[in-house]
RNA sequence: GGAGAGAUGGCAGAGUGGUCGAAUGCGGUGGUCUUGAAAACCAUUGUACCGAAAGGUACCGGGGGUUCGAAUCCCUCUUUCUCCGCCA
């Protein structure tokens, strides 16, 4: 959710970076403004009634301590006619306040002046692909081919316990899972993020907080008889551990890494984009956040990629690194890096992952902010994540690219947490 | 799941209808004193909105209600604790 002080202070720029989104939001930015405007006059309003009705009580307080019953009686009627100025007023500021907030969480964010014009995903700007492609002496297969004859991952039996887009991993397919889980969560404690473990269910605050809901309800699980949603991303909970949260310059910047599974309904997916691990309703990643002071948050984007791209490199894989054009760029992020890795028996990139800036706002909608030293007003912080890394198109390409005609490779780096190096 | 008791500022904890945005203690910050520190003493110390400022308004778990007036009374939801039951 943008802020009111960045539409009023920068309207024509605000308007101007949204249209790199493909879409005019200037009628929805005047809206804001004239709707804040009310909102404003309303409550003035209402506190001068407000102001006078106190001032009437305490009166009325005053004469029946010295025991003038006739005279409180009298103000009395003067306390009920400001009491019906009172009560429309309130409605009616109570009901600006809804419109305003509904209207700001239609507007997406602001893209960061980098970000490339374009609509589509073939406007994103390639950044660099590194690694080597992996070329095959003999006929390669997809992943969804290996699994079965290797026998690692049952996509029959997920269909029978649950549907499809929820496979069982089996065996070796199993333990590769557990291996890149705690791959990534040690190479992320290294690089100084705190682990969390968080729960996998979130309230519908947590969802407003980092931007899911409204926006996003149709893509989540909802647990109706809670009012519960199942997380679509760690993000969610780990960011909103900050959520009314007013912390200390010197506590950012925060860095947190969390394991979870993650449960996405997937709307409107079809077809072989959705083949064996390409898309699924049920996976696991290691997600990475950071909590910091506006002026570093950029700074902190770029070294969020650099350690997401260290990972593909231990991984082995080949991989390229896009930055998000304006009209592939998500709803909540000024800017956003996609890594995408080659699998190289369906011959095509898959995206693995996707490292955001959210600036403000994210951390609008949470009441995060901070405060510097020696000062007394707040600010917002700002909030970045990334995925590091989501498995199922990492094994997909790691199964893929490794392939030999007796069986799969596994990468230098992964053998000591899945303690073989061969399925 | 059943029964009961709670939820007040960073923390502890008073406050049961009016001058309460809220005593007191601890903590924090600034200062006095000191070679320095500690102690002691003095001052200050919630968030948000409106306003150029003065100042005003809202917030005592959330929402609603009663009343001229609610931290205080009523309803409801959430949540914590104790006991019983069940249980990885």
């Amino acid at each position: 959710m943008l802020t009111l002080q960045q539409i009023k202070e920068n309207k024509e720029s605000v308007i101007n970076l949204l249209k790199k989104r493909n879409y005019d939001f200037s009628e929805q930015i005047e809206k804001v403004i004239e709707t804040d405007d009310i909102r404003k006059s309303t409550q003035t309003d209402l506190d001068n009634c407000l102001a006078e009705s106190k001032l009437i009580a305490k009166e009325i307080g005053t004469l029946y301590r010295n025991g003038k019953h006739t005279e409180a009686i009298t103000v009395k009627k003067k306390a009920l006619e400001i009491k019906e100025k009172i009560k429309p007023l309130s409605n009616e500021l109570k009901e600006v306040k809804i419109k305003l907030i509904k209207l700001l969480t239609n507007i997406p964010n602001i893209p960061h002046s980098s970000v490339p014009s374009g609509k589509l995903e073939k406007d994103n700007e390639l950044i660099r692909t590194a690694g080597v492609k992996q070329e095959f002496n003999f006929k390669s297969l997809p992943h969804w081919e290996l699994a079965k004859r290797f026998n690692i991952i049952d996509f029959g039996l997920g269909n029978k316990i649950t549907g499809a887009g929820f496979p069982v991993y089996k065996g070796k397919g199993a333990k590769l899972q557990r291996a890149l889980i705690n791959f990534f969560l040690c190479e992320a404690e290294k690089q100084g993020y705190e682990e969390i473990m968080p729960p996998l269910l979130i309230n519908e605050e947590s969802g407003f907080g980092t931007g899911q809901l409204p926006d996003k309800e149709g893509q989540m699980y909802k647990i109706i008889n809670e009012n519960l949603y199942l997380i679509p991303t760690a993000e969610v909970p780990v960011t909103n551990l900050y959520r009314n949260t007013i912390l200390k310059q010197e506590d950012l910047p925060i860095k947190m890494t969390a394991y979870s599974s993650c449960f996405r309904r997937e709307a409107g997916s079809y077809g072989k984009e959705v083949r064996g691990l390409n898309r699924l309703h049920q996976f696991d990643k290691v997600e990475i956040v950071q909590i910091t002071e506006p002026e570093k948050s950029y700074e902190t984007l770029e070294k969020m990629v650099d350690y997401v791209e260290s990972l593909l490199k231990k991984l082995e894989l080949h991989y390229r690194i896009v930055k998000l054009c304006g009209g592939d760029l998500g709803f909540t992020s000024a800017l956003t890096y996609d890594f995408e890795v080659y699998s190289a028996g369906q011959k095509k990139w898959l995206e693995v992952s996707s490292v955001s800036n959210f600036e403000t706002f994210q951390t609008n909608r949470l009441k995060l902010r901070y405060r510097k030293k020696g000062e007394k007003r707040t600010r917002q912080a700002h909030t970045l994540n990334g995925s590091a890394l989501a498995l199922p198109r990492i094994v997909a390409a790691l199964i893929e690219n490794n392939q030999t005609k007796t069986g799969i490779k596994i990468p230098k780096a992964l053998v000591e947490f899945t303690n073989f190096d061969f399925i």
